[in-house]
DNA sequence: CAGGATTTGTGCGTATGTATA
DNA sequence: ATATACATACGCACAAATCCT
C-alpha cells in the first residue's frame, strides 16, 4: 500500500541526496490537510472532524487525530478540549502582530547574510523572483502566494541559520494562512514593481536600503488588511499612531 | 476511575476565576516530560519509549504518543520514522544561533515596548529579578533557570505581541534545554552584578544602553558554551571550514 | 549478513467525558 | 433537561521498520 518506501540500493554511485525519507500517513495527512487549509480550499474557522476526514481520507482515526495536532502546534489550528479543533482566524490585530515581527526577523536577516552574500546568492534570488513573476502575471493566485513564500525564504535558507530559518517557517505559514482570509487579490503590475525594488535593494550594496525596502514591503501588506471585516477585530486598533 | 470529575454545582457564590480549564491527559503527560527534559532528569539524547512512559504513567500508549509528538512540535525531541523519538542533543551550533537570534528578537521588543513602559512595568521587572538573584544565591540550579526564563519573559509579555511572545516561548524552550546540556554552574555574584546592569537599562532612559546589554549579556551565555565536550556534537564544527 | 528482538506505525472496537443544539 | 455528536482515552492486534547480536 505504501509505494515510497521501496529504497533500492544499487552498487552504482548514487548522485541521489535526501533519500526519500519514510512518510508516515501523519506527516503525509498533515501535509494535505495543511496544504488545503493554507490555500483557502478548507476555510478559517471550520471544524476538523476526525471521523470524516479519517473516512474521507481512509486512514484511521488516531492517524487523522496526530495530523491534527501537528497543525495545531503550528499555528495554523487550535484545540479546545472535548469541543473539538478549529481552523484559525486570524484577527487584524494578529496580522498586524505577524508582519511587524517578519519585519524585525527580515531585517536582521539581511544584516547577518549581508557580507557574506555571494554570486550564487544573487543569481537564485533572481530566479525565484522571476518564478514569483510569471505567477503574478498568470493571475495564478495559490501559485503567487506559494512563489512569494519561496522567493521571500531564500535569505533566510542562505544565512545558513537553521533556528532563524525555522523561526521563518513558523511565521510563514501563518502568514499565508492570513493570505487566504484576506482574500487580497492578486496584485497587479504595481506589485511586479514593488517586488523589482526589493529584489534590486537586496542584491545592491546598500544595507540600509534593504532595510527600507522591508519597511515599505510589508507596509503594503498591512495596509491591504483594513479592507476585513472585523470578524474579531476587538483590539483592532490597539496599535500607536506611527 | 477518574477522580477529578466531580462538579459539585453549589448555589453559593464561586470566588473562584479561571474556572479549571479541562486539562487532558495529552496536556499533562507532555508538561511532565518537557518539565523532566529541561530540568535534565531525562538526558539529552534519550529515547523517549512509548511502552514504557505509557505505564510507567499509568496510562495509554496512545496518550503517551501524542504528547511526545508535541515535543517533537515544540522542537525539545526529534523523531526518526519506526527508530524512535530522542531527546534533541543541542550542538554548539545551535546554540550560538538561538543566542544570535533571540538578540534580535530581543532588540527589537525592547524597541517596541520603549516608549510605552509604565511604572508597572518597572516594578514588576524588579520583582521578578529579585526572584532570580534569591535563587542565584540560594544556589538552586533548577530553580535559578527557572527564575531567569522568567525574568527576561517579562518585556515579552508586556509588549502585548501575541506573535513576538510565542515566538519568544519557542525560543525559550530550546535555550532553557541548551543550559541543561551545557552544565554551567550556578553562577555567582558576577552574574547577579550583570542580572542589576540588565535591569537598569531595561528600565533606565537609553534604549541604546539595554541594546548594548542585550548583546552583553548573549555574549556572556556563548562564552560559556565552549566548555561543552563533543558530546554529540557531531556537526560541531561544519561551519569551518573543512 | 542473516534473523530475532524491540519499537514504532496503524487500525479498530469500545467506553466515557464534554459540548452543543 | 435531554439527546446527539464528537472528542478523549483505553486496549488490543498486527504490520513495518529498525536495531542488535
Amino acid at each position: 500500500m505504501n509505494k515510497t518506501t521501496n529504497r533500492r540500493k544499487s552498487a552504482a554511485a548514487l548522485p541521489e541526496f535526501d533519500a526519500v525519507l519514510p512518510r508516515t500517513r501523519r506527516a503525509q495527512i498533515a501535509e494535505t490537510l495543511r496544504d488545503l487549509i493554507l490555500t483557502g480550499k478548507i476555510a478559517p474557522g471550520s471544524q476538523l472532524v476526525e471521523q470524516a476526514i479519517a473516512s474521507r481520507f481512509g486512514v484511521s482515526r488516531g492517524s487523522v487525530r496526530e495530523a491534527i495536532w501537528e497543525l495545531v502546534d503550528q499555528g495554523i489550528a487550535t484545540n479546545r478540549p472535548y469541543a473539538g479543533t478549529f481552523v484559525i482566524d486570524i484577527d487584524v490585530k494578529t496580522m498586524r502582530e505577524l508582519y511587524s515581527v517578519r519585519g524585525a526577523l527580515e531585517r536582521y536577516c539581511f544584516t547577518e547574510i549581508w557580507p557574506r552574500r555571494t554570486r550564487e546568492f544573487r543569481t537564485e534570488f533572481e530566479a525565484r523572483h522571476a518564478t514569483l513573476v510569471a505567477a503574478i502575471q498568470k493571475q495564478d493566485r495559490a501559485e503567487a502566494i506559494k512563489a512569494e513564500m519561496h522567493f521571500h525564504s531564500h535569505p533566510y535558507e542562505f544565512s545558513q541559520n537553521g533556528v532563524l530559518l525555522e523561526t521563518w517557517h513558523q511565521l510563514s505559514k501563518r502568514i499565508q494562512l492570513s493570505f487566504a482570509v484576506s482574500q487580497v487579490h492578486v496584485r497587479g503590475e504595481d506589485f511586479i514593481e514593488e517586488c523589482n525594488r526589493y529584489l534590486a535593494a537586496a542584491i545592491g550594496d546598500d544595507l540600509s536600503m534593504i532595510h527600507g525596502e522591508i519597511d515599505r514591503h510589508l507596509q503594503l501588506g498591512m495596509d491591504a488588511i483594513p479592507h476585513m471585516d472585523e470578524t474579531g477585530a476587538e483590539h483592532a486598533d490597539a496599535v500607536a499612531p506611527k
